[in-house]
DNA sequence: CCGGGTTGTTGGCGGGTTGTCAATAGAGCG
DNA sequence: CGCTCTATTGACAACCCGCCAACAACCCGG
């Protein structure tokens, strides 16, 4: 009567694994900075040798980089079809929806754009640039004009710049508590419906 | 005749070295991000022993940290007095004196403002909050409403959230160089009277 | 059941980095 | 000139990361 022993480690599919160690990270980064996280944590977290971390994801940065990509992702708000009206009605359901959207997923959100530190970092950059691409697309169409074409580079930094008060003003009121969800939606109607009607006029 | 060696190193006050390697750290960590920037390299550059860093600072992140706090930090705000006038006038010149002095220190201003992503250290975090809520305390002085009572926490907020825009914009325009200085100003402007507006109203 | 091949996984080595601390040496003073 | 003070150095120990050869879990044909 031998019994097999027990083996010491599982062999998983490389994506399965990936997936675990992405998930690790993730949690890791999003409570501590950078730097004050060790691979030899992660791996010792994730249950795995260190070694496999470099074996998947290259280096420390380059798994720092994919958890980024990661929470950049914007879940889709808000592509339906959305009430035909005035250019306020669709940007006040437009914003309405997008509230909702961060207000269900807000600890993602948060971390997501989680005020960046110093220190220029041009990879993580170019990610966020593409992200915020992305979503003032989806802005200009949900707003109705994604037909536009005349000064269309323009608009689009401009959207992109109201982003970022999109971002601000979202901590005021997930965090810091300072703005109503009310206050915030007033806010961010009044600024794009000014922003949009500067462009048109 | 025996001429005195000449001494290997001199003897400095220590605000005086301390200046001097703050002023080195400044410019690596505003050409590259903080891990790529070693302590060795610091010292090297600084023609400083590496323990010395350790000495004034105690630990590399807190160097950075005193970095980051400098950049933010920019008193000549110009919050001298600024022309009497109606509210647009006073936006416009506000506006026009922020993009003067964010043009003139701008590879600063862009490294200070970081990339506004993921990254999440609560350290720099509240260097950053700090420095808002400063900035938003001289904008209303600047724009006349700093006696104001009635709701003044929500409109600091509001400016906090506009402040958020702001650094987007600027760096639209001097980084992505998708939109002029005519064209932030604009934008700012028309936002921030648009704010304003709202609140008063 | 079993032996060999595939490949996911381990563990340790080497170079580099950081914080600490005793030893050293400018510089001012009597 | 010698003494003191302290700014500064240099080396040491711990740690961290990327690399890579060896190992073992798993699969599959016989």
């Amino acid at each position: 009567m031998t019994t097999e022993p027990a083996p010491r480690w599982r062999r998983l599919e490389p994506d399965e694994r990936r997936a675990q160690i992405l998930a690790c990270a993730r949690r890791l980064f999003g409570e501590r900075h950078y730097e004050a996280v060790s691979t030899t944590e992660l791996a010792r977290q994730s249950g795995v040798a260190r070694g496999l971390i470099n074996h998947y994801f290259g280096t420390k940065r380059e798994l720092y980089l994919e958890v980024v990509r990661d929470l950049m992702f914007i879940p889709e708000y808000a592509v339906e079809r959305l009430p035909r009206g005035t250019l306020e009605e669709r940007v006040a359901a437009s914003m309405d929806r997008f509230l909702s959207v961060i207000e269900r997923n807000s600890a993602m959100w948060l971390a997501a754009i989680g005020t960046g530190g110093y220190g220029r970092d041009p990879d993580v950059e170019r990610i966020m640039q593409e992200a915020d691409e992305i979503a003032a697309d989806r802005m200009l169409e949900t707003v109705g004009l994604a037909g536009i074409t005349e000064g269309r580079e323009e608009l689009r930094a401009m959207i992109r710049s109201f982003s970022g008060m999109a971002k601000a003003a979202s901590r005021e009121w997930l965090v810091s508590r300072t703005l109503t969800r009310e206050q915030v939606h007033l806010l961010l109607c009044t600024t794009l419906v000014a922003i949009l009607g500067e462009v048109h006029g």
